[in-house]
Formats: structure tokens, sequence, C-alpha cells
DNA sequence: GTTGAGCGTT
């Protein structure tokens, strides 16, 4: 059975052969979404993962999570340590199973000490496979 | 036994 056929049976075919067809689907579909998130306006900033850094060199990820973990569920703690010292790199990231947790130990510790210095807790960026970090800005097609 | 802003070896 040729992929012509299965695309035949299962109706697709119009959608496939006629590009205006598919095009004009995409569009209506992308018009069809709410754009609740225009140019300019700030970035979401609800996550569930925090970026912490200014830790001290001795902070392990053990201590962190302890440090942590009367916030809410921590799913993952992680200290970035340098490959050839060994040494911490001072910062960390922490995982909460919800964002309200993370917002919650954000800002019960942001710029609390730990062993002696302050801790500096945003919101993490960067990528996490399922996590949106970008905003999914369907770029408007002219 | 040193250093101090930052966004991650899966």
């Amino acid at each position: 059975m040729t992929l012509r056929v299965i695309l035949s049976r299962l109706r697709l075919t119009p959608l496939i052969h006629d590009g205006h067809h598919l095009r004009r689907s995409l569009s209506a579909a992308a018009a069809k979404l709410p754009d609740e998130l225009p140019p300019g306006a700030p970035a979401p900033t609800s996550d569930s993962r925090l970026f912490v850094a200014g830790l001290s060199w001795s902070v392990d990820e053990r201590s962190l999570t302890d440090a942590f973990s009367s916030f809410g569920t921590v799913t993952e703690v992680r200290i970035m340590y340098d490959k050839n010292s060994g040494r911490s790199r001072g910062f960390g990231f922490v995982h909460f199973s919800n964002d309200n947790e993370a917002k919650c130990a954000k800002d019960a510790m942001d710029g609390k000490v730990m062993l002696g210095r302050p801790l500096r807790i945003s919101f993490a960026l960067g990528r996490v496979r399922g996590a949106s970090v970008i905003v999914p800005r369907l770029s408007t097609v002219k």
C-alpha cells in the first residue's frame, strides 16, 4: 500500500495536495488563537524552576535541597560544578512540582544569606524540554 | 585553603 493510498483513505489528500487549502487552514487556526501576549508585554514570570546564584562554594545539593524543601516538593536540585577543580560554580537550579511553590520559595529565600552569602534567586531561563521558556509567539505571517 | 557575575555535563 502506497503512502498516497493511505493518505487518500485518511482523507488528508486535499491538505497535502492543495497548498492553498493547507495555508488557509493554518492561518485560520492561527487567527483563532488568543493573542494574550502582545509584543512588549513582560514574559511569563510563572515557572517552577528557580535559578539560584550567590551560593557559597561549600553548599552542596543536599543542603540546598534542605533549604528549599520546606516550600514545596523539590523535584530536582542541580549545582554546577567546575569540571576540573570540582568546586561549585556558585549557582544552581531548584525545580519544584509547580509554579506556586517556586514563587513562594523565591519570595522567601531571595536575599537570605546561606553560609555567609546572600542568595540571588530568579526564575530560570534557558532550555528545558517540555517547559515553555520561550514565549510561543506565533509570528504573524503576512 | 585564592576568585564572586552568572542561566544547567542529563
